[in-house]
DNA sequence: GTGTTATCATCGGG
DNA sequence: CCCCGATGATAACA
């Protein structure tokens, strides 16, 4: 990260409010956070007001963590939990450089301003972590759930063994192999049951190793049970015999599925489903068997189920090492490095011997249970906890540190590269749109140009490795405004189809769906999704409707139903709300659900599709807008609307953790400019066709060209400084370089937090780039700033960045003023607002040292670049409820109290890059 | 049997 | 509505 010293210029914080000893001693919070303080300044260049540059953290270097903080009360959980990241700063955000070469375009130093707008990656929510009670409980109901499941399924199979006629029809296979290789005699399969053929001490080894796992792996018995009736009788050599199998696996399936597709049997699935079960099982077990055989370095095979990292390869070699608990104390470090390992192997996995690898990654799959187990084991204290017999991921918990610091880094490398896509997407739209304007052409399909150029330059996240169930870094609730996106992340990976899927040698399971409606499925707000199937012409124009057939997706629904793997689940919602001008759908990842059941049913168009339902495996953080839609009432609502009618769209507030109400204040949704400001009315200017569409725009020129915002509203870019068209301009309201002042645009609230006190966040999701709120207020010379003493926590600098030269030698080239007067100005007369009498709702935005939101320079209505317009815009997509937050950006230790000693605030942001200091 | 290429299907998006 | 689209699975082919 190139960043000289002059853009580290940060305005530091004047004086100070209290410390958090003060708090303690009964100080009055306030909603930022701060606390009030009477204290005098005495120490002239220090400040305590929010400055106005965002440098969002990873821009400062990382402290320690304050030796203060040990005196914190035990309540304060968000700080006493933070982890250091060793690894933040600067460092951690290499792709800085990665960027510029990716937009490929002129490159400024001014850039590290354009990148203001990409915010650390540790930028807004965290995961939210369970906390104890709801955490054992899940633990529990997975528990009761896994074992009840599973040990029932193993009765059933091996019952099945004996009895059904599945078990024989397997065996009957096996024979065929037996016979056709002359080894043995036809036996029936009752008899191959009953013989002890196998050594006993092998397989007491296997039993011995499957129940003491207890992992009550179907597969794993399953595995046992087939490989005692049918590995020794024979005594072929193991390769040859299991490449014969395959292919009677192979015939028998394929006949399966002839009968599957007919409809005959479609319903009777549900009642016959024991034998469907059986097979999938069975010849799973077969194909596992298989895999272990094609691996050369699997001599042991049942001490996989005992140390499931041992088998030699670099996938599990990368497994081995993201697992503390199996390879002898991973660290973060090594964990990181695995992470470089997966990448490998990935490269490998296209490698000739395209089989073996298939296994691999199946065993990868199997594996990642294990890991995931694992993941259990790690936060619980007991290995008992080991028996576990679902794939599912757990949530992140954070009181593991190596763990919860791994979590983190797949989180911040998710939203870093989310926010870089977003942002390329934004540039990439901003250019289609002012080369297609006015001529009619379609603009091109900006999310795969991003993607691609991604793809090209940097890696995509959690590619390669197939998951099942969570993937790192994405959390429930999650959005998403491309579908592309969801391939970004690796969430899900085909570009348009709806039902993703592995394979597991001959099977296919599915992975994650994509539930946008476009099928009629039955999207209610409930944990219960039906889901319909793929196929059968609906989606094809010009086609017949057909009967949905059992492959592909629908195949590997169907398959999951038996396996009870975790299926993500993403939900397309229609932006009905129509409050956000954004695209039409956004997607949201709602977290794991698992195929209970499925059916064919006669469809719309009279033709058979296939219904499948999905439950919501429980213990899962709640979808904020199901919350949101289900409360039709705002629980907890205290005021209405403390804009009392003065916002286009009312904020109400909401407290649902004690009586307190919104602090009094004035509302205003403007700036407050005292008498002596005279500001110079901006020269508007005179496009009657629409800004976009004039290259003489005097406006668009003031931005450098270009108009600095999307046809949506989207800002592109974070600049020093944007002009957009105001009072005297003559182009209408509805032009493009109207954005923010046209207020607010989303259905705010304000609401009491667990530490910070009040904060602000949205009923709706926001898409990255939109318009929040201005931080509006009075304007006050800093001298007069200085005398507010009380009420410094709602004082907000106005931006003397301008005074920053390396900035300033960059913008010379795009605005075309003075620099020299401009600089002279600017540094000697610093003006602040004060949002403490008169204010609006961003008053009430707190601090995060991961923020969501960051500010923006702009001047609309008077052309003084002293006090422009402070507005602040989404860094990145925000899904409802989510707390807004920007980087006050105070300079740790630069704050000091009237005897001149620094004074510290503790941060309560909580999130993973906070360095637990304020200032 | 295996590696490459063509084709198909698909709950996007302008 | 039309068309372009990426991707993975499958089919066809060398």
């Amino acid at each position: 990260m190139v960043v000289s010293d002059d853009m580290l210029h940060i305005k530091t914080s004047k004086l100070a409010s209290g410390t958090h000893s003060e708090k303690c001693s009964g100080r009055v919070s306030t909603e930022n956070g701060h606390f009030a303080s009477t204290s005098k300044y005495k120490h002239a260049k220090v400040y305590a007001i929010r400055d106005f540059p965002p440098d969002c953290g990873w821009l400062d270097e990382p402290i320690d963590r304050p030796s203060e903080q040990k005196d914190l009360p035990q309540e304060n959980v968000a700080t006493s939990e933070i982890e250091v990241f060793p690894q933040g700063g600067v460092k951690s955000y290499p792709d800085q450089s990665s960027r510029r070469r990716i937009l490929g375009r002129k490159c400024y130093t001014q850039e590290e301003v354009t990148v203001v707008r990409d915010f650390p990656p540790f930028c807004g929510r965290n995961a939210p972590p369970l906390n104890e009670e709801e955490r054992m409980k899940w633990l529990a109901s997975l528990k009761n759930k896994g074992i009840k499941l599973v040990t029932a399924v193993n009765e059933e199979k091996l019952s099945e063994k004996t009895r059904c006629t599945d078990g024989k029809q397997v065996i009957e296979a096996v024979q065929d192999v037996i016979a056709l290789e002359g080894r043995a005699p036809r036996l029936s399969a009752e008899e191959i049951q009953s013989k002890p053929e196998e050594p006993p001490s092998e397989k007491m080894r296997k039993q011995g190793a499957c129940e003491a796992s207890s992992r009550n792996d179907v597969k794993e018995c399953m595995y046992n049970i087939i490989g005692n009736s049918t590995k020794s009788p024979c005594g072929a050599s193991p390769k040859e015999f299991h490449s014969k199998l395959k292919k009677v696996i192979e015939k028998r399936d394929g006949n399966i599925r002839v009968s599957e597709e007919n409809p005959i049997c479609n319903i009777a699935l549900k009642a016959e489903d024991k034998d469907f079960e059986t097979n999938l099982s069975d010849s799973s077990a077969f194909e596992n068997q298989l895999l272990e055989e094609e691996d050369e370095s699997q001599e042991v095979l049942s001490d996989r189920s005992i140390v499931p990292g041992l088998i030699a390869s670099p996938w599990l070699h990368a497994k081995i090492t993201c697992n503390p608990g199996l390879a002898g104390g991973s660290s973060k470090r090594k964990r990181m490095n695995s992470f470089a390992l997966l990448s490998r192997a990935n490269t490998k996995n296209n490698s000739p011997t395209k089989q073996a690898h298939q296994g691999l990654s199946q065993v990868v799959i199997w594996n990642k249970k294990d890991s995931l187990q694992q993941d259990v084991l790690y936060t619980n204290d007991s290995s008992t906890q080991r028996s576990y017999g679902n794939n599912v991921s757990l949530p992140p918990c954070r009181t593991s540190t190596g763990r919860a610091s791994d979590a983190m880094t797949s989180r911040n490398k998710v939203r870093e590269i989310l926010r870089l896509f977003q942002d390329i997407c934004q540039k990439l739209l901003h250019e289609e749109e002012s080369k297609i304007n006015g001529e009619g052409k379609t603009l091109k399909r900006v999310d795969f140009l991003a993607a691609k150029i991604l793809k090209e330059k940097m890696e995509y996240v959690n590619t390669g490795k197939q998951i099942i169930g969570s993937v790192p870094g994405v959390e429930v609730g999650d959005e998403f405004q491309y579908f592309v996106e969801l391939n970004i992340v690796g969430l899900h990976r085909p570009s348009q189809v709806g039902i993703d899927y592995i394979k597991r040698g001959e099977r296919t399971i599915a992975t994650s769906i994509i539930a946008s409606g476009a099928y009629e499925d039955e999207l209610d707000n409930s944990d219960i999704l039906t889901y319909m199937g793929q196929g059968g012409n609906v989606m094809q124009k010009g086609k017949q409707p057909e009967d949905q057939r059992l492959e592909r997706g629908n195949l590997a629904l169907a398959n999951s139903r038996f396996v009870k793997n975790p299926v993500r689940v993403i939900r397309g919602e229609t932006r009905s709300s129509g409050l956000s001008e954004g695209r039409g759908k956004t997607y949201v990842y709602d977290g794991l659900y698992v195929v209970e059941e499925f059916k064919q049913e006669p469809g719309p168009h009279g033709k058979l599709v296939y219904k499948f339902k999905l439950v919501r495996i429980p213990g899962q953080p709640e979808i904020a807008w199901k919350v949101v839609r289900k409360s039709k009432v705002r629980e907890g609502l205290c005021v209405q609307d403390i804009s009392q009618g003065k916002e286009i769209i009312p904020i109400c507030a909401i407290n649902t953790r004690d009586s307190e109400r919104p602090p009094l204040f004035l509302y205003v949704p403007h700036m407050i400019y005292p008498d002596w400001c005279r500001r110079t009315p901006s020269k508007g200017c005179d496009c009657i066709n629409g800004c976009s569409q004039s290259v003489k725009c005097s406006c668009v020129m003031r931005n450098g060209g270009q108009i600095p915002y999307n046809h949506n509203g989207a800002i592109v870019e974070t600049k020093p400084l944007v002009y957009e068209c105001g009072p005297t301009c003559k182009c209408p309201a509805s032009c493009y370089n109207r954005v923010s002042q046209h207020g607010i645009k989303f259905q705010f609230e304000i609401f009491k937090t667990k530490s910070t006190g009040w904060g602000v966040r949205s009923l709706n999701s926001i898409p990255s780039g939109s318009f929040i709120c201005e931080y509006a207020g009075e304007l006050l010379e800093d001298r007069e700033a200085e005398k507010r003493t009380g009420k410094d926590e709602y004082l907000f600098d106005i931006g003397n960045k301008y005074s920053d030269s390396s900035l300033w030698d960059d913008l010379s080239t795009l605005i075309h003023d003075s620099r020299s007067s401009f600089r002279q100005v600017v540094p000697e007369y610093g003006f602040t607002i004060d949002a403490a009498r008169f204010g609006n709702m961003g008053r009430f935005i707190n601090h995060s040292c991961s923020p969501n939101l960051y500010a923006q320079n702009v001047l609309y209505d008077h052309d003084d670049k002293r006090i422009p317009h402070i507005m602040l815009f989404a860094a990145e997509n925000i899904p409802p409820l989510q707390e807004l937050t920007y980087h006050y950006n105070y300079m740790i230790d630069q704050v000091h109290d009237e005897s001149g000693d620094i004074r510290k605030k503790v941060c309560c942001c909580g999130s993973s890059k906070c360095t637990g200091r304020l200032y």
